[in-house]
Parts: C-alpha cells; sequence; structure tokens
DNA sequence: CCCATACGGTTGCGCGCGCAACCATTTGTG
DNA sequence: CACAAATGGTTGCGCGCGCAACCGTATGGG
C-alpha cells in the first residue's frame, strides 16, 4: 500500500550513512598518519600493537588481536615487524609455552611516549572543532552504535 | 610547565576516536554486505558505482571516482567487472572520445531498484538505536568533521 | 597414560588495492 | 598548423591482507 513503488527510491551515496562513515574513518586516519608514519615509520597494525602493549607491562598477541579487532595475522607480522625493528620483544610465557609474552623494549617506550602525546593532540584537535552538543552527541552515537554491532572490545 | 612528564600519559585504543571510527565504519559496512554481497554478489567498489550511476541518466569513470572518493584504477575495475556481468554498458561519448559514458543495463536498473530501499532500511535500522539528540549530534558532527577534513563530495 | 581435540601463533597462497607507466585523445601555445 | 602538455581511462607490478593449513603445546576423556 506504499503510495510509489520501489524503483523510484533513489540513493545519494554523499548522505548515506555508511558511505560517509567510511570515508570518515579513512579521512581521520590519513590525517592521523602523519604523527605515526611520515615520523616514526609506523603503519596502523604496527601503531595499534605499540598503542596496546604501551601502557600494560605484558600482553599475549591474541589479546592484542581481540581488542584491536585485527585479524590474528595481522597482528602476528605487525609484532615480527616491530621485533625486528627492536621496538617489542617475546619471550615464550613459562606457565603455557604456546603463549609468547609481548613488552616494548627501551626504544618502543620511548617512541610510546612521544606518539602519544602527538596522537591524543591530533585528535583533540579534530573534535575541538565540534559544538559541546555535537561532540556529546557525537560520542554516545558512537556507544550506542558499538553496542549495536557488538563491537565493544 | 607541565606537572607530568610525556611519558606518563597513556592512551587506551578503545577509547581513541580515529580508532573507533575505523571500527565503527568496518562493523557497519559488514553488517551492511548482507545486502549488496551476499544477495546480489556485488562488492563495496561495484555497489559504490551502480549506487552512483543509478540516480543519473550517464557518467564517466573519472565522475564517480571523484563522487565517491575512491581511486580511478579501483573505478575502471569494477566498472569493468560490472560490464562482464551486464550490469553497467559503456559508449564512447561522441564530444570527447576519451570519456566513456556508463549507463546502468536494464537488469542494473532492476538491481539497483531492489538494493536501494534494502540499504535505505539497513541505514534507518541503525540510526534507530539512537536518541533523537544523539542522532542530532551525530549527523551534525558528521558534516563538521567533513567539511574540517576536506571530504565534501 | 595415551590419544583426540583445542588452542596460540606462524606461514603459503590468492586477491584486491594503489602507484606508476602507458595509450588514446584533446587542448593550448607559438 | 604542429607539437607539447594535459586529461580520461587501462594495465603491469608490488604489497598487505585474510583464509586455510600448518607446527608446537596444552588439556580432557576413556
Amino acid at each position: 500500500m506504499t503510495a510509489r513503488p520501489p524503483s523510484e527510491q533513489t540513493l545519494e551515496l554523499a548522505a548515506f550513512v555508511p558511505f560517509r562513515l567510511n570515508r570518515l574513518a579513512a579521512g581521520v586516519s590519513e590525517h592521523l598518519a602523519v604523527v605515526y608514519q611520515r615520523r616514526f615509520g609506523l603503519d596502523i597494525p604496527q601503531w595499534r600493537v605499540v598503542a596496546t602493549v604501551g601502557p600494560q607491562q605484558a600482553c599475549t598477541a591474541q589479546s592484542i588481536a581481540a581488542s584491536t579487532r585485527m585479524h590474528k595475522t595481522r597482528v602476528s607480522r605487525a609484532i615480527a615487524e616491530l621485533e625486528a625493528r627492536q621496538l617489542v620483544e617475546r619471550a615464550s610465557s613459562a606457565e603455557d609455552r604456546r603463549e609468547r609474552e609481548i613488552r616494548l623494549t627501551k626504544a618502543g617506550r620511548r617512541i610510546y611516549g612521544e606518539l602519544v602525546p602527538l596522537a591524543l593532540a591530533r585528535e583533540a584537535a579534530l573534535l575541538e572543532c565540534l559544538s559541546p552538543e555535537q561532540l556529546c552527541g557525537f560520542l554516545g552515537a558512537l556507544d550506542t552504535l558499538e553496542r549495536y554491532l557488538h563491537l565493544e572490545n
């Protein structure tokens, strides 16, 4: 009983939220890339690993995979690269010798210490252009959508 | 004159907006994939091409690239695939024979007619879980951030 | 105690993407 | 009018990713 047949419906990609989200996420990533890529030679997976290991004393590959929602192979390769550059080190866990405990090296901690403030500043600059109501609604919407899609870590 | 050295700052990836945006965009894409992928065998670039050509009578590869912000090679390959499946057709433009005018075939228009309502419904379902204030702030923030990052089509 | 199963992690492979180079055509300039 | 430069579009190549298969270790059931 709709007035118009479905074929008359149209879709403007530029107004379609899923598309806009993809584009925005790519834009924000690019906006952020200068701090970890151009400056420290890290790509996104490597930066995520460093950011995840950073606050902790040690963690395993799969705990990183779980909290970053990256595929375990992507995590594995990022760690291997970081180890080759001596930014992290791996040691077999004593209680479960399948696991390998991952820690930042001294050089890794130095990069982490430099990188985090820059990344946070870049995030803050981004959010500063929003009005308080926009910011509030935006962050709330992020929460709600993450729960709706079961993305919470 | 900060009280704490920068190395004490820490970063929780799960609370870091650029990361959350990437994750959310991926989640929304996956949530949407069922309608164009599983049902019609289109991937994202192909779906974007169809969605862009759909409302128009004809358009060129680079106008698609501009409005979708996809790389021109990605557009080129998506179109080639769609042509092989006879969902679009190409004809050399009369006034500029470098250009190729792209149109949906009858089959392409049929898929477009089926696909658009499903995609819009899926988008609506997603946004329905937001409160009115969240929705308003979210959409406003999208606008603002797009302008800030110069992403508007 | 043994063996099947599960689990942490790595690796070979195929695929899709972006870069750069390329072809064909058009436009601008002397 | 000719030729250089720019433009629309396609293609060869290298790279990073996910899938599936794999290795080594741990665990549970007979």
